[in-house]
DNA sequence: GTCCAGGCAGTGC
DNA sequence: GCACTGCATGGA
């Protein structure tokens, strides 16, 4: 019998039913699907549609090949999309110990331990999905982004459902057109941005490389922010969610400062001294802060 | 009708 | 550099 599956060790602290849950959050998500204790997701390997699901089980993720075929190339690539988009090989220790230290938030660690910051290794997904949540409510984000990514993602069908990847910059930089953006309710502007970081990323202005080589955060923020429609809330969305810049933090957030409010660590939305007082107490991991905050304002059903 | 949502570009100092 | 203003698009 052939053996489509393999285990990835995981050797930090690691709640997967946390991340599960946390990857759904009752928002309509067109990229992976949670089926009980499972994840599934397809992806583009090496030219190859993969649809694999996860399961934690102890101290390792067990992967299961759903469609495609395994071999050790396709093995490494999963496994290195799976460490990158968990987060898997960073210890919280530190971050525990700061949040322990605050009276406030606390409570996080006992409330949501091993929680990763789940990211999007594709930068130009990352980029694209920040672009689209522009000012807009998330619910209206997630039903934008399924249209785009019904219609230029790759398609992968299994038992009676649909597995989708995200469009390649390629592909919309090819065949979107900034009507069709607009027949899916993005704004013209928006449309417009999308485009233009497609074609960015296509001719080879930009790419996770290109931003890896660059000397430090700020570098990479700029090369961001030079591309129309990339401000700096989206730059640092995208540095943290792809890059994993641990100090890239989204100013501005609408999510984060509602987070902040309910906590009672800002007076208004205006207050700066008091948010970067706080980011400075958890300097090294503002971006990890952040993403816990985002968390406390999911509701569990 | 009003307010808000995981903002951006432009302007004025 | 910063604060403020207009703008865009829906949803509640």
């Amino acid at each position: 019998m052939q053996m489509d599956s393999f285990r990835i060790p995981v050797q930090q602290e690691l709640d997967f039913g946390e991340c599960r849950w946390f990857l759904d959050r009752n928002f309509d998500e067109c990229l992976h699907v949670i089926n009980g204790d499972a994840v599934l997701k397809a992806l583009t390997v090496k030219g190859q549609h993969i649809l694999f699901s996860i399961e934690g089980s102890g101290d390792s993720l067990y992967v299961k090949i759903l469609q495609g075929k395994l071999n050790n190339e396709i093995e490494q690539e999963i496994t290195s999309y799976i460490s990158e988009w968990f987060d898997l090989k960073r210890n919280l220790t530190e971050f525990y110990a700061l949040l322990l230290e605050h009276e406030q938030l606390a409570y996080m660690v006992k409330e949501y331990r091993g929680l990763r910051l789940i990211g999007i290794p594709d930068l130009f997904e990352a980029i694209s999905w920040a672009i689209i949540g522009q000012q807009i409510n998330l619910n209206f984000a997630y039903k934008v982004k399924r249209r785009l990514v019904e219609k230029y993602g790759d398609r992968i069908e299994y038992g009676d459902n649909v597995y989708f990847t995200f469009p390649t910059f390629n592909k919309l930089a090819t065949e979107a057109s900034a009507e069709d953006l607009r027949s899916m309710q993005f704004s013209n502007s928006k449309a417009i941005y999308l485009l233009t970081v497609a074609s960015a990323f296509s001719n080879g202005e930009i790419s996770k490389s290109v931003l890896i080589d660059l000397p430090d955060q700020i570098s990479r923020q700029k090369a961001l922010t030079s591309l129309k429609g990339i401000g700096i809330w989206t730059a640092n969305y995208a540095l943290m969610k792809s890059l994993r810049e641990p100090g890239s933090i989204p100013y501005g957030d609408a999510g984060l400062l509602n987070a902040l409010l309910a906590h009672g660590l800002i007076r208004d939305k205006k207050d700066h001294l008091s948010i970067d007082r706080l980011f400075n107490r958890f300097s090294g991991w503002e971006t990890y802060l952040v993403f816990y905050l985002w968390r406390s304002l999911a509701v569990r059903k």
